[in-house]
DNA sequence: GTTACATTTAACCAGTTAGTTAAACTAATT
DNA sequence: AATTAGTTTAACTAACTGGTTAAATGTAAC
């Protein structure tokens, strides 16, 4: 197992330590259980990674990564908003049904710790969702749309593709959904959404 | 400061518990600092609540207590959809406005170790939302209702109070709200989500 | 004033955990 | 053959943490 300069190790460590930290998080997950999870011993681990604290740091930053970046490239686009919104919805709820922890981890250790959020856009380029924001209100202002503030519909669409992975249990128990069934439940969920939102959002003659 | 049965301690040291275990959750909250925040030593801790799972399983269950009982009384009342979902909306969001934590701190342990779930459950009464998905039900089937499933309105409905208070540092950063913007912006929410959710719900005829 | 409980003090124990170290081993590189 | 870097082993440390203990003190009730 010992090659020169070997990815695999490093690439083992992280997935290890993405499915410990994801699930524990920081204060519940082990190096000893990242190292063994990883096929390795804590010194190699630690050869790798100095520290907890830089490993974590490694692991949050692509967490945040693969967050942003999704929901800032659809709404930044030149759909309109119907496109827009079912574009959204999809690609989030495929997202996290591949990192169904993710948003929890993300929530978690950003409430524990919100200057993280600012350490994080530092030297990136963090574009802010002005675009989408403004098509909506020019909707609104056109009276094709509902009068409603950009920012409390982007929060609601939001919300309703991430809740759902976030509080599985409590939403399989109140809905007696075995697994199978919420699995079903979030492919359903796609079209739900986007209907739900669209048809709330559009000015409907009577 | 030593009186006989003092209850005053017993709810100082769960107050100091809820403080830290909501924000720090059970890993992250340490024995010691609940004693300092009580301004108790660690002694008295210990002789009031055996050991920390014992004073964690108290203030979760406080909290579960917390949280299903308001959704499931409006849900099971006798008032028609529009005014429950109103209702619903504005106990949930006045509630976690005074609980900021609540939301995300059972979110958390509940992901941590799901069995909690039943273990609350056992000995408790806690009627499923039945009343409220079959109004739904008949809506959708009197035409009254656009076709939507049920248990996804709800999720929605929840999804929507619940996640602006979890998220709270990525909404506030993405909308760029000042702590004040963001205490505006909830109160706000109550409208907006009613509103979206009822119109979005309502068949028109075109 | 004695009893009973509440509380403090302060030291202590035992288990866990992040992190270190040094020595030996492995395999590709030169 | 010598070098170099990845890897293992195993023991160790230093700090932290949950929990205990015992002795002393305070306070109200009986």
């Amino acid at each position: 197992m010992a090659t020169h300069k070997d990815e695999k190790t490093e690439s083992r460590i992280k997935l290890a330590a993405q499915k410990a930290f994801h699930k524990k998080g920081f204060d519940g997950a082990r190096m000893q259980d990242i190292a063994d999870s990883a096929g390795i011993n804590k010194a190699l681990l630690h050869y790798y990674f100095r520290s907890k604290d830089q490993l974590f740091h490694t692991i949050f930053q692509e967490a945040l990564g693969k967050f942003f970046p999704i929901i800032i490239g659809v709404l930044e686009s030149d759909m309109d908003v119907e496109a827009k919104i079912e574009k959204l919805v999809h690609t989030y709820i495929d997202h996290l049904t591949q990192n169904p922890m993710l948003a929890s981890f993300i929530i978690h250790e950003l409430n524990q710790n919100p200057e993280r959020l600012k350490a994080f856009l530092i030297g990136k380029k963090v574009p802010k969702p002005e675009k989408f924001l403004q098509q909506i209100a020019i909707g609104v202002e056109q009276k094709q749309f509902m009068p409603i503030a950009p920012g409390q519909l982007l929060v609601s669409i939001v919300a309703q593709c991430i809740f759902p992975f976030m509080a599985r249990p409590m939403v399989q128990f109140m809905l007696s959904l075995s697994d199978k069934d919420f699995d079903l439940f979030i492919e359903q969920r796609k079209k739900e959404i986007t209907d739900l939102i669209i048809h709330g959002l559009t000015v409907r003659k009577s």
